[in-house]
DNA sequence: TCTCCTTACATACCGACTGTCGGTTCAAAA
DNA sequence: TTTTGAACCGACAGTCGGTATGTAAGGAGA
């Protein structure tokens, strides 16, 4: 089982390609398997062996691009100690992580309505929303924050950046637009766990 | 002309009710149009008089659905004259009225993957963004946020807001929920733009 | 009152799409 | 060599959104 198995991974991950592609592009609604299987010239059996249906081709879609991101994001923040600049290094990267629109239009737009809410936010507890939770621990460990308001405020600012990335995605002029965009967010972390590093005053 | 425009007035008032309830039970995707025909027991070419298509219809709903909640929020705001304190009445009200799981559905779900995110956020402009635009433009003016983070401000605070109703909704024990929630938004307020009128230490 | 136009509604039908099902192929295990 | 089962194939059924064409009836003008 060596050469079969690989044929069906190859076959696997194209599928997962395109789709992202695909679904990127055009969303979900008005992403068709029809097309799915054009763009990859593999056939509606194949398809429906490796993936269940449509719903469960963009789960997995989802997954991936989720897993893509965490890694990005872990190797941003690995190095840091100071839980405030760690918590700023990470909300940054993602804002700049989430302003690509494959994320956007996959993870933030559709997946909440396509898989439902309360999964997609089981998933997110996985990745992003489970590094911001993290994060925020240690920020109320070091007392910056109540340790009561670490989850919703984990919520909260996810959110909030999620928000900032599609505002940043959607100007006009993109350069002033990311630069506006991460003073705002950073006026907001300053604002809801205070400044950098006891050392600095550096902050803003 | 008076008997025929009523006639037609309360098909299409009827379609809309019955859709909201649809969209909200189901989600956009999974109700279809067929399902609407037939609880409504109004025929094909009657909805496609009233509206052009399943997005029309849906588009209906939302923004009449929009509409109904921004009339309750001004009820709440309208006498009041302190910019911080309208600012928390506002958003404690927005969060309580996103509770629905109408309107958590259709407005905060299922709205902007359906009739796409810019086209959402010119809606919502209309309506919350642009009260909460408002409402921290005065409280910019009163010397409690640079204006330059109006825009953005708003924007984050609002997807905070609809992130906390959409957590409140989805918890078992909902006092529970309701109270946590309402502590954390209103520390979330405090930190972002400091205690309540500038008499009183009310705040928290 | 008769005619004509417009609005509201009705129905048959089309094309597109998703998902199913009985097969076939072929590498590798027995 | 035989057997097994994963990978793959493609015809087909059923559903759905949307369209095309037709009809009934209220109201305006002669």
């Amino acid at each position: 089982m060596n050469k079969k198995a690989e044929r069906g991974r190859a076959t696997r991950e194209h599928l997962l390609e395109v789709a992202t592609g695909l679904f990127a592009e055009h969303g979900y609604e008005d992403t068709s398997i029809e097309a799915v299987l054009q763009e990859t010239a593999v056939s509606r059996g194949a398809l429906y062996h490796h993936f269940g249906g449509k719903e469960v081709l963009f789960t997995a879609v989802l997954e991936s691009l989720e897993r893509d991101v965490t890694e990005q994001l872990i190797g941003v923040v690995e190095r840091l100690t100071d839980p405030v600049e760690t918590l700023r290094a990470g909300c940054l990267a993602w804002v700049r992580l989430a302003a690509d629109p494959v994320v956007q239009r996959i993870l933030l737009i559709d997946a909440p309505s396509v898989i439902g809410w309360e999964r997609w936010r089981a998933l997110e507890e996985k990745y992003a929303l489970g590094m911001t939770k993290e994060a925020l621990r240690l920020v109320a460990d070091a007392g910056r924050l109540p340790a009561e308001f670490v989850d919703a405020f984990a919520h909260m600012l996810l959110a909030a950046l999620n928000e900032m990335a599609l505002m940043i995605a959607r100007s006009e002029d993109s350069d002033a637009a990311i630069r506006e965009g991460v003073a705002a967010v950073e006026e907001l972390l300053h604002r809801l766990v205070g400044p950098g590093p006891a050392s600095g005053a550096g902050g803003r």
